[in-house]
DNA sequence: CCGGATGTTCACCT
DNA sequence: GAGGTGAACATCCG
């Protein structure tokens, strides 16, 4: 996805909405609605109420509904898979998805919201993205922007799988991806293989660290695919911080490239 | 034509 | 139970 910067970005997009009827829902193909089985005519419960607020953990955009903006009767959670964008009224906060969709083109509209003042619309041509009405956010970790030290080091110490995978795992931490997972090893020098439980108190103040100024500086820059990395996930490339040929290995199934030279 | 790409979930192994 | 793998979803790109 989007990541939790996305999110974050659309999660803002949405505030407009704040105070206004929902008039219609319209899901398209139906199966967007998770868990499948579930039928979009459920979704009826939330006509004719206000959107309420609105806020985001980790990747969910979480849509708040009620008879008024003081009380929230339903919630509608929102996940953009790989390729998931968001618009109000046909524009949104961002244009250019790197792996999204390269043309505009309505027939990947999933949901469509429409509000007595305003239409919200996501579109997600991979159909990775969902919807769910009430979600279940029970499996999410602390978010990525609030984690703790100490949670994080409760998060880490607890299981002795890869670093990586355990940065990628929601419930350990909620809102990083594969991107920001590895531009935040890469700049605090720790390699993605290592057990998640054998880092030292100060290298896990360290990633600490490193996660809040990454997605703060990334949010600042316009995405999560404008880390100093980035453009080091092509073979032969040469770090930039050392000169060390950047190495690709796969963690949690994801591809994973780091740099032998200063993360260890 | 094939493999892989900011993700999640599930079945199936070890 | 913990973790890993591969498939599936649908599209684009090299």
């Amino acid at each position: 996805m989007p990541e939790l910067i996305e999110a974050a970005y659309y999660e803002s997009a949405c505030q407009p909405l704040i105070g206004h009827r929902l008039d219609e829902i319209v899901v398209d193909p139906p199966e967007f609605l998770r868990p499948v089985g579930h039928s979009p005519e459920e979704l009826e419960v939330l006509i004719g109420l206000v959107l309420a607020r609105t806020f985001r953990i980790g990747k969910v955009v979480v849509l708040g509904f009620g008879p008024n903006v003081g009380s929230v009767a339903a919630e509608l959670g929102i996940r953009f898979g790989m390729t998931g964008l968001l618009f109000v009224d046909g524009t949104g906060p961002i244009d250019h998805l790197v792996y999204g969709p390269q043309r505009d083109d309505s027939s990947w509209d999933r949901a469509t919201l429409r509000f007595a003042h305003g239409v919200l619309t996501i579109r997600d041509p991979r159909r990775l993205g969902s919807i769910e009405l009430d979600p279940d956010l029970t499996g999410l970790g602390p978010d990525a922007t609030s984690i703790t030290v100490s949670e994080l080091r409760a998060g880490l110490g607890s299981t002795r799988r890869a670093l990586k995978a355990a940065l990628l795992d929601q419930s350990v931490l909620a809102g990083l991806g594969n991107l920001l997972a590895d531009e935040i090893l890469w700049r605090c020098g720790l390699a993605p293989g290592r057990p998640a439980s054998s880092l030292e108190t100060r290298e896990v103040t360290a990633l600490h660290d490193t996660i809040a100024t990454t997605v703060d500086e990334l949010t600042e820059r316009g995405g999560s695919h404008t880390g100093d990395s980035f453009d080091l996930r092509t073979p032969e490339s040469r770090c930039h911080r050392c000169g060390s040929i950047m190495v690709r290995d796969r963690f949690g199934g994801r591809s994973t490239w780091w740099c032998p030279g200063h993360q260890s």
